[in-house]
DNA sequence: GTGGTCTAGACCACG
DNA sequence: GTGGTCTAGACCACG
């Protein structure tokens, strides 16, 4: 069992479920989240969190559709052993990349600058 | 005045008038929209993409805001001549760019597949 | 809750969402509105002053802008803990700091006059 | 003649003929403008700043309204010699100085602060 | 139940 | 002619 914490920013305007999500993909990518490691279950993290269970549950299920994790009655929620690798980067986060580019770039950020966040979150 | 074309794509779950603020942000920094030049009208822009007036108003006070554009009744919208560069890439901006190198890793993309798209975007 | 009144003066050039800014600002900097308190909803509020909802979350939309309130689905808009202290006068405000004690002066008022208004509204 | 200089900010969201106005009762306050001085006529004042000439008008009308110039059209626009001295603060102005104090206080500006700017501006 | 978004239409001040 | 404001009403996602 993982003993990962998730943080809500109350003040974001990014759904909670969404926070939740983003910081379970991050876990897996970073190594935090093992494949197969178990995750709380919906009511515990609900209680955690301190949200409600249908929110957790929310997270879950799109976890589970974007292939990340498994469920079942018996197992509970786990990472997926083999998250399916499509070697390409989705066209929505395409384009949020390039508006994040465009803005830094406007901002006066440098190129470099950009590539090192790359190495820094890869 | 610009003859640059805004797409709307109404199926998305990023509002209208963040799809055009998008758009022109992109505009700015890809060179296609130079400084000082007009922006279509608030009618004129909402006419084109068929969409109502209140909206298009609104995506004008957020890059005023923001401090893209500048707003006045006898020149109407104009991409502003000094755009304030910070220098820094802002928070929100990071978690997302954290966020998608999270998930391009996970799908088995390289990190120089990333810094190729830097490169291309920028 | 609040049972602070808000009133609009239906007569002044300050459009309306403005008025309801600058009193909630001014409700929060007097002690009237406590940090974390509850606002209105946005149609309670609305239905109170006799105005359109779009006008009312406009507002809100300005003040959770400037760090003055939070708002989400959960808990409506609430008074945010810690505002951001600049600890500067903005340009704007100065501007106009400049351009009423200049009046004030021209009118005869004496300097201590405006100080002992500055006591009074700090 | 006065040599005072107008300078409009045209990211301003304050009306031209406001800005104009603002100046000129600030050049007469700090004595930059004597009592019985000449202004420069409509025509010569709209063609320096490079505006419309129906604004200087509005602009000069409005200081006649408010008692700080006298118009004629053999003298054109003067200062008045004897300006009324109503002793008090508009409650407008007292308003909006009541508003800048309070959004001063949230920043953490100190009241001496502030005593300090009335110090510099009167 | 809440705030967020959007429409269709209107009127206004500025210039 | 322009952007800014406002209404009356509607639908939606989040929780």
């Amino acid at each position: 069992m993982t003993d990962m914490v998730i943080k809500i920013d109350e003040y974001s305007d990014v759904p909670i479920y969404q926070q939740i999500r983003n910081q379970i993909v991050m876990g897996i990518s970073s190594g935090e989240l093992k494949a197969g490691e178990q995750l709380p279950t919906v009511r515990a993290l609900a209680m955690e969190i301190g949200i409600n269970t249908m929110t957790v549950s929310k997270t879950y299920q799109m976890l589970k559709n974007e292939g990340y994790i498994t469920t079942d009655r018996k197992n509970g929620a786990r990472v997926r052993a083999e998250i399916q690798k499509s070697g390409v980067i989705s066209d929505e986060n395409k384009a949020e990349l390039r508006r994040i580019i465009s803005e830094a770039r406007l901002s006066g950020v440098s190129k470099s600058e950009i590539k090192n966040l790359v190495d820094e979150y890869y």
